[in-house]
RNA sequence: UGCCGAGUCGUCUAACGGCAGGACAGCGGCCUUUGAAGCCGUAUGUGGAGGUUCGAGUCCUCCCUCGGCAGCCA
């Protein structure tokens, strides 16, 4: 163990840090928080975690574990109008499935409520807060622009008292939602927008998911989180940009308050992708208006999408490093996320023959009632798992792509005089085929093998170029196969072509049904969940949901690189 | 037009005043019982103009480009 476990922290110690572990680097030798580490993630309940939160759950939790410090997981509910327990449930499942342990760091902002309730009356007494009846509509008017200075509320001159009794009676329920805020008193003149007395309470009669009734006004955001970044003790409140402009209010409220610490927020560039979309609010659209099957359709690049497709955590976790961390806005292009999935299910996923589109290929000369179990090597990136036997008989199939009635330049599969190599079989050549008169498709092969070729080797030494795969037709069973696509088929479907909408962008194939694929018999009893390579074509997973016993439905997962497909493109 | 932030191969990401390196993608080759994987090789990059310095991607000045911010969302 030691040695893997050294050579890892070498390789790891050699390799370049991120600037956010920089700066941990830099705290820990001045000691900033002693010799302490704590980082947390904090989602907001309102949709389900996608691969950009796993970049910063790789983040956040990874620090954790690398400096022997502490994550917690934090729900930032707070407004009730948005958020739900279905999506409390599903994050704590795709964190856990990640690989990530919050122990008993689990927290909810609302957790706070009171606390951060007696922290807005101390504001208040500190004459740093105040009861503004200004409309939401007013209150724009108020705010200035982007180049214009805010005029100041005609409420904010109002005496501690009057603040204080007119908060308590917010709380008590005795205004309309809406009436009235809190905001702290900063300045209206700042260049920064944030700073223009930002409203730090409002009244909203909502349900909220955990307190349920017991509250009609709720905190802000900017003022909760840095609330409650503090109270967890928080040393690096990690974020994204966007957040950037909000960390003078951060720092604002924990010195007003001044708070016994004051973690520091670092900025780093959320991950985007191309031909995805991110962002919750359109995620959630595809799913309600029924563009995808659900939060977890396949195709969706949420950690339960991903999940259902087949991808590892190991494969995520691998992405988010490679990614890396930055304060550059990037577009990270699939490729690389494509690429991380193929490594560790090429290394990891056994192999095994699926035929998806069936063309039936007849042996002449093999004996009518002969049967033969082949040895197929489980995978030969791990040859230590050995092999295991897969039934050929006279008639197979193989795949329809595999045959060529007059080859194309360069085609090395089955054509007429022909040979090639049945995968773990024998060389077979082909002799003849069968068209229907009326559609021109061909029905079925013909082929003559060598018998002296079993496994797949000739003893005189003869090569063939090909090597295609099979499935005894007598053996095989029937399946549904998902062939799954990019979701969009524009590069960025944030930004639509001239006169279109990002929902023009969808990929009409984004998937595939295949009802009538033939399978090795191995493949019939595998539980949800397995994941495999079916040889040439792509690595599949049973799926988690709508597999049942002894009939397995199949997502693809990823193809195979083809560079033949490219060249002959 | 106010404030904040960012510009390094096609895409990401290193460099902490001292040989611009790595990954993915691309291309070429080798190998191959998966046209896979693996191995080897290869092209392409510091937004621009000045300045400081023996030496600048890095420091200074000016410019250009891109992103974020005017929710009682997070």
């Amino acid at each position: 163990m030691s040695d893997e476990l050294e050579n890892k922290n070498i390789s790891e110690s050699a390799a370049p840090r991120d600037f956010i572990r920089q700066i941990i680097d830099e705290d820990l030798r001045t000691e900033k928080n002693g010799t302490k580490v704590v980082t947390r993630f904090p989602p907001e309940p309102n949709g389900y975690l996608h691969i950009g939160h796993a970049k910063s759950i790789c983040l956040n939790f990874g620090i954790g574990i690398e400096y022997a410090g502490k994550t917690n997981l934090r729900f930032d509910d707070t407004n009730p109008s948005k958020e739900e327990t279905e999506y409390v449930d599903s994050i704590m499942e795709d964190v856990r499935w990640l690989g990530f342990d919050w122990g008993t760091g689990l927290f909810y902002a609302s957790d706070y409520f009171d606390k951060l309730y007696e922290f807005a009356e101390a504001l208040i007494l500190k004459g740093k807060a105040f009861v503004c009846e200004l409309s939401s509509e007013e209150m724009r008017q108020y705010r200035g622009t982007l180049t214009e200075p805010g005029k100041e509320s005609p409420y904010r001159g109002r005496g501690i008292d009057e603040n204080l009794d007119l908060f308590r009676r917010m709380k008590t329920g005795e205004f309309p939602d809406g009436s009235k805020t809190l905001r702290a008193k900063i300045d209206m003149n700042s260049p920064n927008i944030n700073l223009r007395d930002p409203v730090i309470y409002r009244i909203m009669r909502a349900h909220h998911h955990r307190t349920g009734d017991n509250w009609c006004i709720y905190p802000m955001y900017d003022y909760a989180h840095a609330l409650s970044d503090m109270l967890e003790g928080i040393t690096h409140s990690i974020c994204t940009l966007e957040f950037e402009d909000h960390r003078p209010l951060y720092d604002w409220v924990l010195d007003t308050l001044e708070t016994p610490c004051h973690p520091q927020q670092i900025e780093f560039a959320r991950l985007n992708l191309n031909y995805t979309i991110m962002s919750k609010r359109k995620l959630n659209e595809l799913v309600t208006k029924g563009y995808v099957n659900g939060w977890d359709d396949p195709r969706m690049p949420t950690i339960a999408g991903l999940r259902r497709r087949g991808y590892t955590p190991e494969a995520i976790r691998n992405f988010a490093e490679r990614v890396g961390v930055a304060k550059r806005e990037s577009i990270i292009d699939v490729a690389l996320l494509e690429f991380s999935i193929r490594e560790d299910l090429n290394k990891h996923a056994e192999r095994a023959t699926a035929v998806i589109n069936p063309l039936k290929v007849v042996i002449t000369n093999y004996p009518e009632d002969q049967e033969e179990f082949m040895d197929f090597t489980i995978n030969p990136e791990e040859p230590e798992k050995g092999s295991r036997k897969v039934p050929f008989s006279k008639e197979i199939y193989i795949e329809r792509e595999d045959f060529m009635e007059e080859p194309v330049k360069g085609y090395f599969r089955l054509f007429p005089g022909n040979e090639v190599r049945l995968r773990w079989a024998y060389f077979a050549k082909c002799t003849g085929f069968k068209k229907d008169e009326v559609t021109g498709d061909v029905t079925e092969v013909y082929c003559e093998y060598d018998p002296a070729s079993k496994g797949g080797n000739s003893p005189d030494g003869r090569k063939v170029k090909g090597t295609i795969h099979w499935v005894s037709a007598k053996h095989a069973f029937d399946a549904e196969v998902r062939l799954y696509d990019r979701l969009f088929d524009h590069v960025d479907p944030n930004r639509p072509d001239e006169g279109k909408d990002w929902l023009d962008n969808l990929n009409p194939n984004s998937l595939t049904v295949l009802s009538n694929c033939k399978l090795e018999p191995y493949l019939k009893e595998v539980g949800p969940g397995f994941k495999c390579q079916f040889e040439r074509l792509g690595y599949f997973c049973a799926d988690i949901k709508e597999s049942t016993p002894g009939k397995p439905v199949f997502n693809r997962t990823v193809t195979l690189r083809d560079n033949w497909a490219k060249t002959n493109k």
